[in-house]
DNA sequence: ACATTTTATTTTAAGTATAGAACATATCCC
DNA sequence: GGGATATGTTCTATACTTAAAATAAAATGT
């Protein structure tokens, strides 16, 4: 019998093959980190810089840029993985800036429906447009026939990781 | 001539192709992004949960694990890539719990020297067990025999990033 | 030697993140 | 109807993040 650094009594992997997967696995997780980490700060920066604006307020425009008619303010928090207290001050200072509108529901006075205004709608236009072309800025040196597969993996491994989290 | 949504002098790619290399590589940034959240939310989550500790604690405290002498400050923001302001309150912290100490140099005295307790080094060889364990967990569905491949793709997606970001 | 510049670190201000408590309003069940 | 419960939103406390200003010490140039 192969060595065995810990006793495995479910898994058929010898310990080595488990200790080797171990380190594949944090190798992923450590690249996988510092790619999103690098792009998002890159994108960050950008934003800040050209706009005075930041990611978590475009993407909350990006969200009601899709919703002609306005969005349950409850429905953000779902669709952005963010927790709904967060949304508070951000959803504050759009409504402020005057980038959306906020107003209770008749039906429900519990309920807000959020909504972008025309002056909301055509600056998220033009910021959609530069972080499009700094996104093909960052990504040009990457294949672009190779770009397919490796969301497909991405996918996949989300996918995996929901599982895992759902199941326990 | 193939229809063309923009003229585009520089690249002999058609408008056409243009458009869906820029939907694909938006796609896989939000794949990226997505996976990235999903795991780095779980991983706090229990990093709060079972330690009450937090993830850049924890990323200093990695760092200097291997550096048995120490490090000297200046270095973990670097490393860490983030930002110098960012430690000193994190690295105040580990100081006043016990987990490192940060000692000012003999030689230059606007440098420090941080390094781990000897408790410090046990607690974290005790989340980084537990870390291991958490990533095992989530990444079990996804193939073993895929995680270099995937690796590997996220390498030269990174490589490629960061020549375009040295570049202009 | 002394003024200038560079380097290491801390402080400050604004924003973002979470968890969990608090509040208001609806809905359910009797 | 009226009390228990559920839901949507905000508030509070704590922590992390960046950029940019402030501080302090060292290195450099004349």
């Amino acid at each position: 019998m192969a060595l065995a650094k810990e006793s495995s009594p479910v898994s058929p992997r010898s310990g080595v093959d488990q200790e080797a997967e171990y380190r594949a696995q944090t190798r992923l997780w450590l690249r996988l980190l510092a790619c999103a980490t690098l792009i998002e700060g890159e994108l960050r920066r950008r934003f800040r810089e050209e706009f005075d604006f930041t990611m978590p307020r475009f993407d909350v425009l990006a969200q009601l840029d899709r919703e002609p008619s306005g969005l349950v303010l409850g429905e953000l928090p779902k669709r952005l993985m963010v927790s709904a207290g967060n949304l508070t001050p951000i959803v504050d200072r759009l409504v402020e800036d005057g980038f959306i509108t906020r107003t209770p529901s008749n039906l429900d006075r519990r309920v807000q429906i959020v909504c972008m205004t025309v002056e909301g709608r055509k600056a998220f236009r033009r910021m959609a447009k530069s972080h499009g072309s700094w996104l093909a800025e960052l990504l040009a040196g990457f294949p672009a026939d190779r770009l397919d597969a490796l969301t497909g993996e991405l996918d996949a491994l989300k996918g995996a990781v929901k599982d895992a989290m759902q199941k326990p």
